[in-house]
DNA sequence: TAGATTGTTAATCGATTAACAATC
DNA sequence: TAGATTGTTAATCGATTAACAATC
C-alpha cells in the first residue's frame, strides 16, 4: 500500500472540518455538498473537496456528502476513535485548568496522572487525581500505557523532562512551554506558545492602526 | 509611503525569531549572521533573510546582524513597545490560569479585569483582581481603554459577546472557545482551539504508527 | 583590499483555485 | 434521462530556496 504524506496544512484543518460537521450532525442536517460547507466555512468549494480526496472518496457525484459518514470518517482520521491515556506534568495553573479541560471537553483523551516538583503539592487531589513526584513518572508512564504527555513547565525544565519522556516509551508531546523540544523524528509535539499567538495578535492590532494612518 | 501587506506566514515566525535574539541576547553574543541563526533555529538562511527584509534592512553586508537592535526591532514590529489592556471574559479555571499567565510571564500585556456571569464568583479576588459580572463591561472597556478581550467562556456564549465586545470598542480578540467569531475585518482575532491542537497530535501520533505497520 | 555576508532577484517548489469530465 | 456534484487534472498563485551582485 503506498502511502502518500498528507501535507500539515491540510491536517491543520480537518478539526474545523469536523467542528462544523459535528454542529450539522447534531442540527440533524443528513447531506452537504462541498458549495454548501463552502459557504458556512468560508473556504473554496475545491479546497473541501482536495481536502476530502487526499484520503479516498467520502462523497458521491450528484449527492454531496453525507455529513454523519464524513464526521465519523474524519474523526477516525484524525484517531478520536481510539483512546489516549496522558499525563501532565506540571501542576500550576496551566497545568490544572488543562487537567480539567482535557477530562470533560473531549472524549479519548483520558487525564491519568498529574506530576510536579513541589512537594507541597504531592498528595493534592486536582479533579479526583493526585499530584505526584516526578520521580514517580517513570513506573507510572509506563505501567499504565501513557502516550502522551502535556507539559506545562517553565522551558528551563522542559527540554530535559521531555527526553526522559522519550525515553519511558512517550508518543506524543503537547508542549506548552516556551522552548523548541529535541526529540526524535517518531516523537510528534505539538506545540502551543501562548506567547507567540498574543504577539501575531498585538502585531495585527498594531498593523491595522497604522494602516489608518497612511 | 506605500504599505506592503506582509503575510501571516511570515508573521507567525516572528516570536519564535524574537524568542531566539532574546536569548542570544541574554547569552551576551553581540553579533549574528542569517547563516549562524539559521544552524540553531533549523530554518534556512535565505528564509531569515527574506523575512527580515520585509521590514527593511537591518544587517550588513561582510558583519551580520546586531543581536540586540534586531531583537529591539522585532520586538518594535510585534508592537511590544506599547502597552496592551487587556481583559478576561469566564474566569473559570483557563481564564484564572491565563490571568496569571499574562500578568506575568510578558510584560506589556496587562491584565485589567476579570469578568464571569456566575453570581458566586462576583467579588472573588484573582491575582488581586476582583471579578465582575458581564453588564460592567461596557463601562470598563470605555473607561480603561481596553483593547484586548480574552475570551474564555463557552462557546454558546462566545459569539455573542465578542460581538458585544466590538461595540463596546475593543480591537482585538483572543479566543479560547471552540467557534468561528463573526467580527468586522477591523477587529483582529487570534484563535487558540485547544482541541484542534490535540487533535492535530492524535493524528500525528497515528500516522506515524501506521507508517511503521506498512 | 580581500573576505564575509547581506539584500534582492530569479528559480523552484508546494498549495490553492479553476475547470471539467466522470458518474451518481 | 437530466441535473447535480464529486473526483481529478490543469492553471494559478504564493511561499520557499538558491544564487549572486552589492557592499560593508
Amino acid at each position: 500500500m503506498e502511502e502518500k504524506e498528507i501535507s500539515q496544512a491540510v491536517i491543520g484543518r480537518l478539526p474545523r472540518y469536523f467542528r462544523y460537521l459535528s454542529e450539522l450532525k447534531y442540527a440533524g442536517i443528513e447531506r452537504v455538498s462541498s458549495q454548501e460547507l463552502s459557504d458556512i466555512m468560508k473556504v473554496t468549494a475545491s479546497q473541501i473537496r482536495q481536502d476530502f480526496n487526499n484520503f479516498g472518496g467520502f462523497g458521491q457525484q450528484g449527492y454531496g456528502y453525507n455529513v454523519e459518514f464524513l464526521h465519523n470518517e474524519i474523526g477516525k482520521i484524525l484517531g478520536l476513535d481510539r483512546t489516549h491515556h496522558l499525563i501532565i506534568i506540571g501542576a500550576g495553573n496551566l497545568g490544572q485548568a488543562l487537567a480539567n479541560y482535557v477530562n470533560f471537553e473531549r472524549r479519548g483523551f483520558l487525564f491519568r496522572g498529574l506530576f510536579d516538583n513541589n512537594s507541597e503539592l504531592h498528595g493534592k487531589k486536582i479533579w479526583g487525581i493526585e499530584v505526584q513526584p516526578m520521580e514517580n513518572m517513570e513506573v507510572f508512564v509506563k505501567e499504565n500505557n501513557i502516550d502522551i504527555a502535556v507539559l506545562t513547565i517553565p522551558k528551563t525544565e522542559a527540554v530535559t523532562v521531555a527526553e526522559q519522556l522519550v525515553e519511558y516509551g512517550i508518543k506524543g508531546i503537547w508542549n506548552f512551554a516556551h522552548v523548541d523540544l529535541n526529540v526524535p523524528e517518531n516523537i510528534q509535539v505539538e506545540n502551543v506558545h501562548l506567547s507567540d499567538s498574543l504577539m501575531k495578535l498585538s502585531y495585527n492590532i498594531s498593523r491595522f492602526e497604522s494602516d489608518n494612518t497612511k
